[in-house]
DNA sequence: GATAGTTTCATACAAATGTTTGAAAAGCAA
DNA sequence: TTGCTTTTCAAACATTTGTATGAAACTATC
């Protein structure tokens, strides 16, 4: 059939030129020239703008969810059955960070596209993204598992800050590397992960923290204390 | 004059209005009708559109910015001219993290306005977001002081994940309550500031690592060894 | 090769939106 | 008041945008 040919054009042309421009600055015929097709041909083949953006969104999400849950997945048959928090935390950001960063970032129209995602927030995405939960949950789950008895507050906490660093160094490596001039190294992917991990997995396993209390910091005149988990 | 009546009308009902509904979905008509006040009357005074976004938001900026400042300066004069790593976070995070989270968001506009635009990211916004490095600089200059010796790029990596953590706490702050059924609390900004800033100063204390290799993670078999400044 | 279903196309529609205009109103100094 | 500037106002402008339409072209099945 020539109207996958059509339907694929679109998608195609349209993860470019959102990648390029941002969501705010393409139009359905911007998106039409870029593919050669009909106006029309949009509405016909998704129905709407917005079933468009979230078509491609959805499929580049489910490519990343899958990512991580195999990542989790071998971590946890290696460990039999039970995964390491660092692994977990590597499978958390890792196909993230790997799919967004790097030098050879120019080639994967996809990664900037998720990075336009990740910034610009447009409704399509955002109804998407509340159903992103569901997801996360089963990272926090084998959270629990990987540290039976801690805190779940302290778990989550844990769980988001490892995304917090992920997600913001993908929104802001133009700031960072200008902030820093260079002297981050934005394409050392690898580093990037295990840096990210490494704090991560200090924040969960820092201070074992009685529920009631706010938790103090353990940082005293600018020298590190702790006590293990 | 009435003429600053007016101004001051339209800058309130525009960040009432963006602070509730997002910048996609408040037009100009929006605006006047909640200020009661002329259509024509945004372009006499502003020029445009997005001057009235920009100057809403730099207002919002010189203010947080200033409170950081303050802090810092507070904390240098502490500790006579040098201020502790742990200060400098807290100046950083801080005058952010309250005025955008706690209980009484309800009241405050200037700080849902501040969550929308580091959510939505419009274009004005983004054009003053990227003057924010050299205020950001002074930082790191004071962290440099705090921490002489230590690899510049770590410095700036340990500031770029304390802002992470901080943005992304506002930003999402939404989802980790889903995701954690509400056990993270949200509304405790206190132990919230705390919990960032203790992470950062980990993250910044680390291991001191030599500036070639990249930074190894410092974790084994989910078990955590450091070797101090 | 006729027919039914699918896809493409040029064009029109309708609504929204930021901006401009020119006159009226208000404020203010002489 | 008079004359000037500043401000307000209703209305219109000019685009841009996503979407709908109906006919034409194409495809496949019988």
């Amino acid at each position: 059939m020539a109207s996958d040919q059509t339907r694929s054009a679109i998608l195609a042309a349209a993860e470019r030129l959102y990648a390029d421009r941002g969501f705010g600055d393409v139009t359905l015929r911007d998106i039409v020239a870029e593919a050669n097709v009909n106006l029309a041909a949009v509405n016909y083949h998704f129905g709407s703008k917005d079933e468009l953006i979230a078509e491609l969104f959805v499929t580049r999400s489910i490519q990343t969810n899958r990512e991580r849950l195999n990542e989790l997945k071998a971590a946890e048959e290696k460990g039999g059955g039970r995964a390491s928090i660092e692994d977990i935390m590597r499978a958390l950001v890792g196909p993230t960070l790997r799919g967004c960063l790097g030098p050879d970032r120019e080639g994967s129209t996809a990664a900037r596209f998720m990075i336009r995602a990740s910034i610009e927030s447009v409704p399509p995405i955002r109804r998407i993204k509340n159903r992103e939960v569901d997801h996360l949950r089963k990272f926090a789950a084998a959270m629990r598992r990987a540290m039976p008895g801690r805190d779940d507050a302290e778990l989550y906490w844990g769980l988001h800050f490892a995304l917090a660093m992920a997600h913001h160094t993908i929104r802001e490596k133009e700031r960072l590397l200008r902030l820093s001039e260079g002297k981050c190294d934005l394409d050392d992917v690898r580093a990037i992960i295990d840096r990210v991990v490494t704090v991560s997995v200090m924040a969960l396993t820092m201070n074992d923290v009685p529920s009631k209390p706010a938790l103090r910091p353990v940082v005293v005149h600018g020298r590190l204390t702790r006590q293990d988990l």
